[in-house]
DNA sequence: GCATATGTTATGAA
DNA sequence: TTTCATAACATATG
């Protein structure tokens, strides 16, 4: 699930309920999903302290509390938990937060990608590696500087986070298939209009998917048919083409988008 | 048993 | 140097 948009819902989630709140509980439940800190210490960082609110660059959740920062990172199958009274625990709860006032945040991974990190103030790139601006509010000439001279697909460049960060594999197929541009395309064969049109697609279906904290499965996204075998272009009705590109599981519409 | 899955990273080759 | 494909990570589902 986890790209820009279902982490921005989680920090929603998480300034609605548990920003401005004591820590007064640290559950390590997986320690393996605590990467680069013991139990002991990440209480020792978190205890007693208050949790500040929660920021967000590219698919990582930053939580400041006085001077450390937790980064959470969601992989594929991750999610955060509020429970307001503390209550019945998933089994795939990796991390619980006991708040003062009774509740407890989760942070919840099936499949145990991603995971949890403790940094420094000021140590933040130690645990996420580079990450290129957000994607969120990337202007539409800072979008084209960073394209600019490259030579492989346009998907593979937008799920680059080195270069933005934010968007993964569904984000990526659902903007390119509103910008009407075939994910195969080479980035420097794309007119400057066409690059126009990237920009555009990429902010109004962040904007769009931020507000609901998902990328929707609404009929006109194509997110909404890519999960149908038999899925159909919402604009003109034409039968999805499926391939790999850029090693990942690709959807668009052979019709509507173009190289 | 096989294939697939929203992410990242290492590796080797083109 | 850049780009690409592939495998690996761990787990569930069809």
């Amino acid at each position: 699930m986890p790209e820009l948009p279902d982490v921005q819902g989680f920090r929603r989630h998480f300034n609605r309920h548990a920003a401005g709140k004591r820590v007064r509980g640290v559950e390590v439940l997986d320690r393996a999903l605590v990467r680069n800190a013991r139990a002991p210490q990440l209480a020792r960082a978190l205890e007693g302290r208050e949790l500040g609110r929660a920021e967000r660059h590219g698919k990582w959740l930053i939580v400041p509390v006085r001077d450390h920062e937790l980064l959470l990172h969601f992989g594929m199958t991750g999610l955060l938990a509020w429970s307001g009274d503390g209550g019945e625990r998933h089994p795939h709860d990796r991390l619980e937060l006991r708040l003062a006032g009774g509740g407890a945040l989760r942070y919840r991974n099936m499949r145990r990608f991603g995971g949890i990190w403790l940094a420094e103030a000021g140590r933040r790139e130690d645990a996420t590696g580079p990450l290129g601006p957000d994607a969120m509010d990337l202007g539409r000439d800072d979008l084209l500087r960073l394209l600019r001279g490259r030579r492989g697909g346009v998907k593979a460049a937008l799920m680059d986070q080195e270069l933005l960060a934010g968007v993964g594999n569904i984000l990526s197929d659902e903007v390119l298939w509103r910008a009407r541009i075939d994910p195969r395309a080479r980035t420097d064969r794309l007119s400057e209009r066409r690059l126009h049109e990237l920009h555009e697609a990429l902010r109004e279906t962040i904007r769009a998917a931020n507000r609901r904290g998902r990328i929707p499965g609404d009929e006109d996204w194509l997110t909404g048919a890519r999960d149908d075998p038999d899925g159909r272009c919402p604009r003109c009705g034409t039968k999805l083409r499926r391939e790999k590109v850029a090693g990942r599981s690709a959807a668009w519409c052979p019709r509507c988008q173009r190289r």
